[in-house]
Formats: C-alpha cells, structure tokens, sequence
DNA sequence: TGTGGATTGTTTATCTGTTAATAATATCGA
DNA sequence: TCGATATTATTAACAGATAAACAATCCACA
C-alpha cells in the first residue's frame, strides 16, 4: 500500500522520519476506525470496548479506580468520568466505594456488561485475526520491536 | 519499552495478534498527544498543523476543496468544516470560490499561516529527529512495510 | 496534633471526530 | 432538455479527548 496515494497527496512526502511517523499515526486512526464500525452493532465505542476488556482482564481482584483506568487508557482522568457516566447508564459497569478511600470510584463490570463483553470480543477477536492475517508471527515481533524503540524516543513526563 | 509496564497493566496480554494492534493504536496515540504538546506554544492543534502542510506542500495550485482536505486528513468533510472555520478565524487559511463550482470552497493559506507554519515546522521536524532517533533509514522501511501489510488487511469501501 | 502537599473525581471550556440529514449545485443519460 | 443521481458544504446531536481549576480526602512529618 502507498501511502501517498492512500492520502490522495499529488507529492511524495520526502522527509522518510516524517513518513513514518505519518504512517504510524494513520495505521493507528484506521485500525480505531475499524474498531468503531465493528463495535457499533453492540452498541459499544472502541473506547467502551476497551474499558469493558480491561475490567474483565486486567483488574486484580474485579474492579478499578477511575485513575487507574485513566492510566490504563492513557487518556486523562478527566476523560473518564464521561466515559463511566455512560457506561453506567447503559448498565454495563458500577460505580461502587472503596474500603479505606473515600475518594476513590470502585468501578466493576455489571453481568450484563460481562455478557455483552462476550459477545462483542467474539467478533473482535475474529476482525483481529483477518486484519492481522498478513502478517507472520516474527513480524508481528519485529513490528513490536520497532514501535518500542521509537516509543522510547518519546519524552514522556 | 515492555508494553504491559506503560499501560500499568498488571497481567501480559497473551495473543499476539491483539497485542500487537493495541501496540500501534498506542504508538500512533503518544505520537499525537506530542505533536499537541509541541505545537501548543504556536497556538497549533496537530490536526491544524496538518492542514497547514498540506495547503503548504501538497497542492497543485495552492489550494484545496474541503471534501478534497478531508480525503487528506483521512476525515469526514463535515469535519474539515469546523476546522477551518477555526483557522479562518485565526486568519491562518482562506476561503475562496472556485472557477467553474459553486458548491466548493477553494481553501489556501495566508501569508500569516505561511509564516506560523515556518516556525512550527522547524520544532515539528526537530522533534521527528529525535524521537526517530533510535531508528536506522533501514528500520523505516521495515516498519513502513509492515505497517502497509497489515493496512491492506484493513477492509475499506 | 496539625499542616502542607499529593491524589481523586468532577466540572468547564475547547477541539477533534463521527453519522445523518439538508440545501445547493453539477453531471450524465434518455 | 429534463430528471435522476452524485457531490459539496453545512448543521445537529453525540462521543472522546485535553487542560485547568475545584472540593474532598488522604498522608507524611514536624
């Protein structure tokens, strides 16, 4: 695929950094694109999706703080209290207190949320592997390698 | 950079398929939030900047439709017109008829924009060089051909 | 025991992005 | 030439994201 003519630019793009940057940075905004038009029938966002994933996989004992999943999503904390606020109102995950905080948002996922999970990640997981079908597994290694070493030429504070 | 330790993920993501996907939305998300981050002190979004190089660098006669800038930004045109509302606004870009259609709106740069984009340009390009910094002219073409494997897997209508 | 500093969640203002609908204009074929 | 179809820009309603400011709470330590 050319990039270029993926962005109906009239010029090549010189600079061959910049290039990859861009190419990166567009990989990421169609495979989010995708994510969504997948998603949508469920009724989920990708970012819904996400959270919905990581309480079901990545919490200890079942639930997190909303900072946690901030940090989790990499997006800000203040970003996450829409993001529960609707989710809550669709039912799928609570708000419950934590022992010992009282700042703190226990957030779980509701047995509904954990049944339309199960659902939505069926159809997820299937897209994922046609997506990726191109791709051996040492690429996929190699890939990782490559994005870690850039992620690393980020200054992150 | 161990992908599971900067999403403070307390558990390894175990299919590699959707490690690695997660891995480029990520790249592509820090890669954006420090474009922001750089070219805040310009009074520039990333999505702005973007308009900037392209009416600067990828146009035939200087300028372009809305519909044809959304087709570069790989974005609804719906979107492209809030955005250039707000560069108006700024007196970044211009709209203008178009000889021939009434329907479009010629979008060019002012000189005011042309002079911004001289100064954020110079940071921007800076900052490539340094956070490509730790990959060789070889690396990029890898990860740019990887990259495009897996895009034609991405289906697009 | 306080007190100062850190953390948590929320709100506000702003920007970017989506889809769906609409009006105006172009275009192409019968 | 007329009519169906396509394209262009805009709007509205919505979701996701940011930064900055705020109140409540926690914590370390003098």
């Amino acid at each position: 695929m050319d990039l270029e003519h993926e962005l109906h630019l009239p010029r090549a793009i010189e600079n061959e950094r910049h290039k990859a940057v861009i190419e990166i940075v567009l990989t990421g905004a169609l495979l989010t694109k995708e994510g969504d038009r997948l998603l949508r029938p469920f009724g989920l966002t990708d970012a819904q999706f996400n959270v919905l994933m990581l309480l079901r996989y990545q919490t200890i004992e079942g639930a997190v703080s909303q900072s946690e999943l901030g940090r989790m999503l990499l997006v800000n904390r203040s970003n996450v209290t829409g993001l529960v606020d609707r989710m809550e109102q669709a039912g799928w995950v609570r708000r419950g207190s934590q022992a010992g905080d009282r700042r703190v948002n226990r957030i779980e996922l509701t047995p509904l949320g954990r049944k339309l999970l199960a659902r939505a990640e069926k159809a997820y997981f299937e897209a994922i592997d046609m997506i990726t079908g191109n791709l051996a597994s040492e690429d996929l290694a190699q890939l990782s390698l490559l994005l870690g070493k850039l992620r690393s030429g980020i200054s992150r504070q």
